[in-house]
DNA sequence: ACAAAAGTGTTAGGATTACACCCATGT
DNA sequence: ACATGGGTGTAATCCTAACACTTTTGT
């Protein structure tokens, strides 16, 4: 990235999106039984950032939101949904000092938080040229994180938990035909807690979203568990006002 | 208002505001066991509008919102969470199209919605020279609104409803003395429903956030009701991380 | 054979709900 | 006296947690 790209960035970035603010999201995948966030590295920066982008003039926020992380990520099928402003004064002071003021990124901004929830399975994250690389990390521990997205990822976190308590979740987050142990695995990696089998079988069963399909998951070792998907009207109703 | 009273505005609002941010509050009110939300009337508009303003340059945004909040009802000690964005394309259109297109208040807005609950007691609704009337107008029928303001009230109640059903509620929404059938009056006006008495007062007796006054409350007909104040240290014990 | 998966039974505890009773007390 | 407020008892219900037992089934 030379210091002329940036500044060609910043020029567009004037002509087409709403200055002061960004939208930044907390993008949850889960493989190996293991809860990931999907971050960013800065070319020249060692701490890690959230992937995130800026409201074009003719643009709504959630559209925003979608559509930075289908950039990022090629995922569409997203399960997007808001949970914090972050506005201190402050936040992303220091970066960018070196250029001139009238850098796009050296406004102040105020970010627009979104957490999102998408199979791991098929994404495929995109560095672009100014990101050296874009990955999947563990969400325990968070990585050090550039200004205060480390908060950001503990609210997203927090959010996420309590809907999980009340809510169904799991579509988007994993492939679409699953075992119950996988299931059982995100809930566990989410809430951070090992939840006792049998309940967590009843549970499912009574929030009856679920559809057995007639394959079972080969190739494993010992018994085949079953496969399910989600059964996606009942899915949606449970739901009830959260995006998806 | 004149032309050039609201383009003085404009230009002030200009130098010292971050463009494209508004932050609009549902403020709650209890009085005479109902529940009511501030709200102005624009001078030559016919609906209502919630009480709003714009984030300073140097300011964060729950300072601004707080400041809004006491420019507008002189209140200070205000329970204040952020519960949404409404960013949405066209949500401020149509207002001041009669006017030039550098106009601050033609700008496309996003805003930051903030819930507050005051002790409606001591709150002085203070019109500006732009606004008709300031008036306390209860929740139910919600009176016309202007643009999305109706969606961000029920947002807002229902933010507050999920808040109240595991968090404690009152200071802030009731005067410093008060008695338990008129805090159980506003659980009710909150929630829309009639609860029972006797678990209501184990409730609260459960959560040990209040203290019991010496006196009683005088003047009502029949037996005179105790009067209790809440245990600030334990109350926000309670709360957890909302702000207050 | 083994170990995981599936399905079900049971029990204890906690919280909520609905009623109901008794006493206290201003007007 | 009377209607409200204060305080408590209790039974029914629901949900969750914890544990245990059985059967099924790929390798």
């Amino acid at each position: 990235m030379t210091n002329q790209d940036i500044k060609d960035a910043s020029a567009e970035l004037w002509q087409n999106s709403i200055p002061h603010i960004s939208i930044d999201s907390v993008v949850f995948g889960f493989l190996n039984n293991q809860l990931n966030v999907l971050l960013l590295k800065i070319k020249e920066e060692e701490n890690w950032i959230l992937p995130g982008g800026y409201l074009q003039k003719n643009e709504g926020i959630d559209d925003a939101a979608k559509r930075i992380l289908y950039e990022r990520s090629g995922a569409d099928k997203i399960f997007l949904n808001h949970f914090g402003v972050f506005g201190d004064l402050n936040r992303s002071e220091g970066y960018f000092k070196d250029y001139p003021d009238d850098l796009w990124h050296k406004q102040r901004f105020i970010t627009i938080g979104y957490y999102a929830l998408v199979d791991q399975t098929q994404v495929n994250p995109i560095p672009d040229h100014f990101t050296d690389c874009c990955e999947w990390k563990p969400v325990h521990p968070i990585p050090n994180m550039v200004m205060d997205h480390e908060i950001i990822i503990k609210k997203a976190l927090s959010t996420l938990r309590e809907h999980i308590s009340h809510k169904p979740i799991g579509y988007n987050l994993l492939p679409e035909a699953f075992t119950l142990p996988e299931l059982q695995g995100l809930y566990e990696a989410i809430l951070g807690e090992k939840l006792n089998r049998g309940n967590f079988y009843r549970k499912m069963m009574r929030y009856d979203i679920l559809i057995k399909l007639d394959e079972q998951r080969r190739g494993g070792a010992y018994k085949a568990p079953d496969l399910y998907k989600f059964d996606e009207d009942k899915y949606k109703k449970a739901l009830g006002g959260l995006n998806w």
